[in-house]
DNA sequence: ACGTCAGTAAACATAT
DNA sequence: TATATGTTTACTGACG
């Protein structure tokens, strides 16, 4: 007879919270950034390559959806958040379609009316809003409440999304709350902190992560290499709540783990927490989703070609990189040309069968 | 039919 | 101890 159990269900609306250090705050990388990255790479809205001869009905319709998209970039500094359209449910394939285009979602207007944005989307807008870019789990809730007043009446259980998103999403990443201090201070500086304090115990996910601290151009960073396997490195070591797998190195050097006394490790947790998204893992993320799809346009529209799903051409790492921007941009509400040049090869070889 | 994804519920762990 | 926060798993439905 398995134990019976116990309704450990948490009530998940009670107003207010009585402690809440917010010591977790959460942090997303500028939009912006995402745009000037890709605009490096030549995918920005201004080198948009489509040759206007021969631009289609539908890929004007990306054209405009790609410059409403920039003005809803725009309009996440206004607290209000009208006439945008959704970023969230357009995939690489298919135009956006006048439902999302003409739609004009205003919150104000419609506080019974879900919003047509994704939990990550709202996350990354309550986040973007915030003039620090990093917000504790608590203001993003109050973020989304405050603009979306559908919420405030939804059934409980949203926050309950919204955490599982923060946690799940990998482009929401935990860091410590001074961190960027942290990461500019040396190593040394880290080891002794690591070694005075011995990192907090279940700071998983972060190793090479670039963080962005204010305005810096980050993309030299080492990419990151966020396999995403090695989030869940700590699977066993849970028991043993102490020794949880992963470290919160979070650029390059090593602390090695081991130089730490395990007595230490008893009590650190000092060093409070916030949440940076790591672009790369995002972008990896948005790239496996459309190679996914690219797999299943090409099952679907190709048969007899079956060989082609198997040996898929070996992308440079070139292609691999503006295809990460690309997602970048997918991500802000920005289709990349590249994804308008992809359709259109695709297209075009489908036309030419 | 299948795989992927987002949303939801829930259990559980940890922090405050 | 209660609550907030964080992690993970499982399930479901939509979608391509």
């Amino acid at each position: 007879m398995g134990p019976v159990m116990p309704p450990s269900k948490k009530p998940e609306s009670s107003g207010v919270s009585v402690a809440s250090g917010l010591s977790q705050f959460y942090q997303a990388s500028s939009i912006t950034r995402a745009l000037q990255e890709a605009e490096e790479m030549d995918l920005a809205l201004p080198t948009i390559k489509l040759e206007k001869g021969s631009i289609e009905d539908e890929e004007l319709t990306n054209l405009n959806w790609l410059h409403e998209s920039k003005n809803l970039l725009n309009s996440f500094g206004d607290p209000v958040l009208r006439s945008v359209s959704p970023v969230q449910d357009l995939d690489d394939d298919t135009p956006p379609s006048p439902a999302h285009s003409d739609l004009a979602y205003d919150a104000k207007q419609n506080p019974n009316c879900k919003p047509p944005y994704s939990f990550s989307c709202l996350i990354f807008m309550a986040i973007e809003d915030a003039p620090s870019k990093r917000l504790p789990v608590k203001d993003i809730y109050n973020w989304i409440l405050d603009h979306f007043p559908y919420f405030a009446n939804a059934p409980t259980g949203w926050k309950n999304s919204v955490r599982h998103n923060l946690s799940l999403n990998k482009c929401f990443k935990k860091v410590d709350k001074d961190r960027s201090q942290y990461v500019q201070s040396s190593n040394l500086a880290r080891k002794s902190l690591l070694q005075k304090k011995q990192g907090s115990p279940a700071t998983r996910s972060v190793l090479g992560y670039r963080l962005t601290s204010d305005g810096e151009p980050t993309r030299n960073s080492p990419l990151v290499s966020s396999d995403p396997k090695e989030d869940h490195t700590y699977s066993f070591a849970k028991s043993s709540s102490s020794d949880v797998g992963e470290e919160a190195h979070c650029d390059g050097s090593e602390v090695d783990e081991a130089d730490v006394e395990e007595d230490d490790k008893s009590k650190i947790k000092k060093e409070p927490k916030e949440w940076s998204v790591d672009a790369l893992a995002l972008a990896q993320h948005k790239k496996r989703q459309h190679l996914t799809k690219v797999k299943q346009r090409v099952a679907s529209d190709t048969l007899p070609l079956k060989k082609r799903r198997t040996e898929k051409p070996p992308e440079s790492d070139d292609e691999e990189m503006k295809e990460a921007a690309g997602s970048l941009l997918h991500l802000a509400g920005v289709r990349a040309c590249l994804n308008n040049i992809t359709n259109r090869t695709a297209k075009g070889q489908k036309e030419q069968k």
